[in-house]
DNA sequence: CGGGGGTTTGAGTCCGTTCAAAATACGTGG
DNA sequence: CCACGTATTTTGAACGGACTCAAACCCCCG
């Protein structure tokens, strides 16, 4: 069921240089030394991806890993059935597909540009190749696909305890991070990598829900919402939203 | 919040043997050799627990990781608020506490003894110097976390997209591969290690919700159940349930 | 026999879904 | 730059699955 249509990345490109990337220190390439750091340059396409564009499929073999040199992709996971859910987001500076290099055989899910991007591609081999010359690359897979698990968990854990509208509070709060700003006044403006559909592919909800959810927030002043843009001018109303859980 | 009443279970005996344990060949220990198998023999020791028991709690440091002999343990993980879910559960033969061993300084989730059980305890020490002679241990623990996180996105994607009778239908599958026994007739008898309310805790909902699920495939033949033991005579009617899903 | 935790059952409610339609945003070509 | 077609988002109304609260039941154990 899973590849049937369309057609994935193909990386063609050699504009980027790993030497140079920006996001090199933070990832986990950083272990790598300038004669690694050759080869894994050297093995290195990349591609410019459209909003929409997919980078691989669920089901496709696992030929390498992908490095993201800006925008923001998302990994979606589907069933049998159709249904599907975005799994994670991974942004600028990050990998994707390491857990099925070490994992299984083929990709488990799979990966879609949101809003403009460039990806880097590196091959199976390069990638096996530079585990062998650097034993630490390989903890810093490890450690980084521990960290995901650890958010898998969270996930599951907010999903089945809290309702949408505090998971929504939840996910403003960590695009917030990556995507917000702020000015002298403390206002926060937060641009959303994300469409709507994509917000509700996250909580695991509709898009009409995501909708009224936010209506909501707007109404009641905790956040204004327009397009893409969400602005947040008193922070502690949003961190109210999942402080009180509107339980008690 | 967490770690909160009660202490967490105390290794001291030591009538237990990696050399002579039946799960090694199929657990992460199997690339040990046997002087490997001598530290690792060295620095174990073993607890009997009895069900409701805890291994350790949320927060606790992590000192090293468990090796279940026999019986059955629950994952759980629990948030600020008191909500908390079983995140996996943990058999005979598998391994407790290596995602965090690699991931954090601290427990993220509690273990618990389901069933009376038998668990092993290896040293924080004696796991860094066993990883240090033998290589390919790392890569072991490494497919094992993959997998792991494998498995946690797809209770993301269930618990997100099926009904709760779909999901039990889904767990007792599972179950059965460990707890059930076919007889002649190809009648399928499970004795399930969990109670009413842990099924509940694992599918994300609650005991009532359970107890009237339960009787709802009960009563449409699909499953008989008296207490913890379920007998389906039609693995087909069961199969049916996660086929279909119930929507088209 | 009398707890006491776990399980079941019942009735009412609510959150999120479904289906359908209107409104808005977006991209493309004239 | 505007007009048009398409996709996304929003809104409405009705439905339904799971939750809540509460009581009864059960079973194991002392």
């Amino acid at each position: 069921m899973p590849n049937s249509s369309g057609q994935s990345t193909k990386f063609v490109s050699n504009s980027a240089n790993c030497f140079t990337c920006q996001w090199r220190e933070r990832s986990q390439w950083s272990t790598l030394n300038q004669d690694d750091l050759n080869v894994l340059n050297g093995h290195r396409k990349d591609a410019d991806v459209k909003p929409g564009q997919i980078l691989f499929r669920q089901g496709d073999p696992c030929d390498g890993v992908y490095c993201v040199a800006s925008g923001t992709i998302a990994i979606r996971k589907m069933d049998e059935h159709g249904n599907s859910v975005l799994v994670r987001l991974r942004h600028a500076g990050q990998t994707i597909g390491y857990r099925d290099f070490f994992g299984g055989p083929s990709m488990t899910n799979s990966a879609e540009a949101l809003v403009e991007s460039r990806v880097c591609f590196v091959d199976r081999k390069a990638v096996a190749a530079l585990l062998e010359r650097n034993p630490a690359l390989g903890l810093q897979f490890l450690q980084r696909i521990a960290k995901d698990l650890q958010d898998a968990e969270e996930t599951i854990l907010q999903t089945t305890t809290l309702p949408i509208r505090t998971r929504l509070a939840h996910l403003l709060l960590t695009l917030k991070e990556r995507y917000g700003r702020v000015d002298e006044t403390g206002t926060i403006t937060i641009q959303l990598p994300l469409a709507r559909q994509d917000i509700a592919a996250i909580l695991g909800t509709r898009p009409e829900t995501i909708a009224r959810t936010i209506r909501g927030l707007d109404n009641e002043g905790v956040a204004r919402f327009s397009g893409r843009t969400v602005v947040v001018e008193n922070l502690d109303r949003l961190l109210d939203e999942i402080e009180t859980d509107h339980m008690a």
